[in-house]
DNA sequence: TTGTAAGCGTTATCAA
DNA sequence: TTGATAACGCTTACAA
């Protein structure tokens, strides 16, 4: 013991890893690291992940369904002890978390998840929030309220599609799908849709779900020389900071990125420590968002 | 051969690892990831690692010095194969990089170096953007250019710092020091600073060195009234899209982050890989910044 | 060609 | 209490 403390002794993971058949490193998929939600979502997954010791392996599936199922591969050559995973855009089957669940390796899906999987999630209240931005707009007297959002395979999509109907259906808004663009990843896309929605369909609010999306949305209507806010009211973000210096009194909806990374992080690291002991059932936590609202009919939703 | 192609066999990365002394992965330091910056460097060193099989391990400083030293110590206990790392903004004394390089370590600093350490280094061509971002103020008539940027400490501020004396030199502006500011990261320091820049030296323009500066100069600038551009010439960012909403003429000198973040992996995996064969020269490669010119005097330099 | 054994650094187990 | 040994999964080297 003394001589160990002399010569500075610190066991060799790698050899301990080998003995005890495991790593103390847990894998994470996301989309895209360089995307505010999920480096923040990141921030919290290590946040946790430090504080019992363990070590985050970073994997990014660039929105490709095909990229995942490889990141899926080298995760389970790379043996970490368990998965954290947000889906791709392009994500529709599930068959390789399935094949992460046959190998018995602890997963939480978070954010973007799955109906057809059973695993533990952690996932923001899409649905709650999207209903309070919808339900803002209106009482703020917008009947035609435009949802530009993000592809329709994600489970944040159909989530706050949900809120954005039932939030016109309380008010006796009827629901008109022209009013609603599901938009993908390309940069030109949005830009497009953009225009021809508020050319063509000419509502009087926007509600998007991303900073992108957002963003493109206030370059479409500055450029189309509309007015801010007079004649169209806003809109979806991420960061409040720049959405208050593009519109001071744009409202927003706060999407707990950093407690969601924390939550799906303590859930797995609960999950791989008491593997062993019993087979443990499913949860799903749903977290809070919240509404930042500043006097005006605006809203921001945050990403992603 | 043909029954580990039946039994889909892959071999045990770790034992592997125990075996040839060597575990395929490089840990990455940066002081934060939800920050444009080092997420798009992060992406770039991704990208390189994983086509050439290697792994990446994330550690956040959090600007800290204490958490940089304790993210060292975890880097040696685990046995990676090399480190990439930017420094905190507190980081002075680099004896704990040296600790890295007796343990014959492959060591790469990136964006954020030290004079006080031989190594790879891998940096933004700063004193030139500043230079160019400076010059281009001038040209456009303005005198009194304040300069708001990180810690003193860090490399990146004494580069840009640098480029900024030389283009007024040039220009036989007499170097004014209470125009320079240097502010670190807590949130209402920059504020405080900027509204008294502002109010006390009047300058006619403002040259900063980070997405968080020029958004809080925006703050500041809209708060007091004073009109953009007009009366004030700007500025320092990194998302290009936001920059163009706040101010559509805005310039930029834009940061190579990914490439950064590749060129790193690369000078780092190429030293891991011919580690024994022979003592390597230390290579510091500059990587150019690129003006993007909005037809006005406003300049944006991108984080970080 | 095929097979066997040693060693990478641990820890747990069992024997002395 | 102390000490030797096996096993984790792999590769390399050498023997059959």
């Amino acid at each position: 013991m003394e001589y160990a403390e002399k010569v500075n002794y610190s066991p060799n993971p790698i050899a301990l890893s080998l003995k005890e058949n495991k790593s103390r490193a847990i894998g994470v998929i996301v989309p895209e690291i360089a995307n505010h939600f999920f480096s923040q979502a990141i921030n919290g997954i290590e946040d946790i992940a430090n504080k019992r010791g363990y070590h985050v392996v970073i994997f990014q599936s660039h929105e490709s369904y095909q990229r995942e199922v490889t990141n899926i591969q080298h995760i389970i050559a790379r043996k970490v002890d368990g998965l954290l995973i947000s889906l791709s855009g392009q994500t529709n089957d599930v068959s390789h978390l399935q094949e992460i669940q046959q190998k018995k390796l602890p997963l939480v899906l978070f954010d973007r998840v799955s109906d057809k999987i059973e695993a533990h999630k952690v996932v923001a209240d899409n649905f709650d929030g999207a209903f309070k931005a919808t339900e803002h707009l209106i009482l703020s007297g917008r009947r035609r309220i435009a949802h530009i959002t993000s592809p329709s395979l994600l489970s944040i999509t159909k989530e706050r599609l949900m809120g954005y109907q039932v939030a016109l259906e309380k008010h006796q808004i009827p629901y008109d799908e022209s009013l609603v663009k599901y938009c993908g990843f390309e940069p030109e896309e949005a830009k497009k849709l953009i225009f021809n929605l508020i050319n063509e369909q000419k509502p009087d609010a926007i509600f998007t779900t991303s900073d992108r999306l957002a963003l493109d949305c206030f370059s479409a209507v500055k450029e189309q020389g509309i007015l801010i806010p007079e004649e169209l009211s806003f809109i979806g973000f991420t960061n409040l900071k720049v959405a208050h210096l593009l519109a001071p009194s744009l409202s927003t909806i706060v999407q707990p990125a950093f407690e969601i990374g924390q939550t799906a992080a303590e859930l797995l690291l609960d999950s791989i420590e008491r593997k062993q002991h019993h087979v443990e059932e499913f949860r799903t936590i749903k977290i809070p968002t919240e509404m930042v609202v500043r006097n005006s009919s605006q809203i921001l939703l945050q990403n992603s």
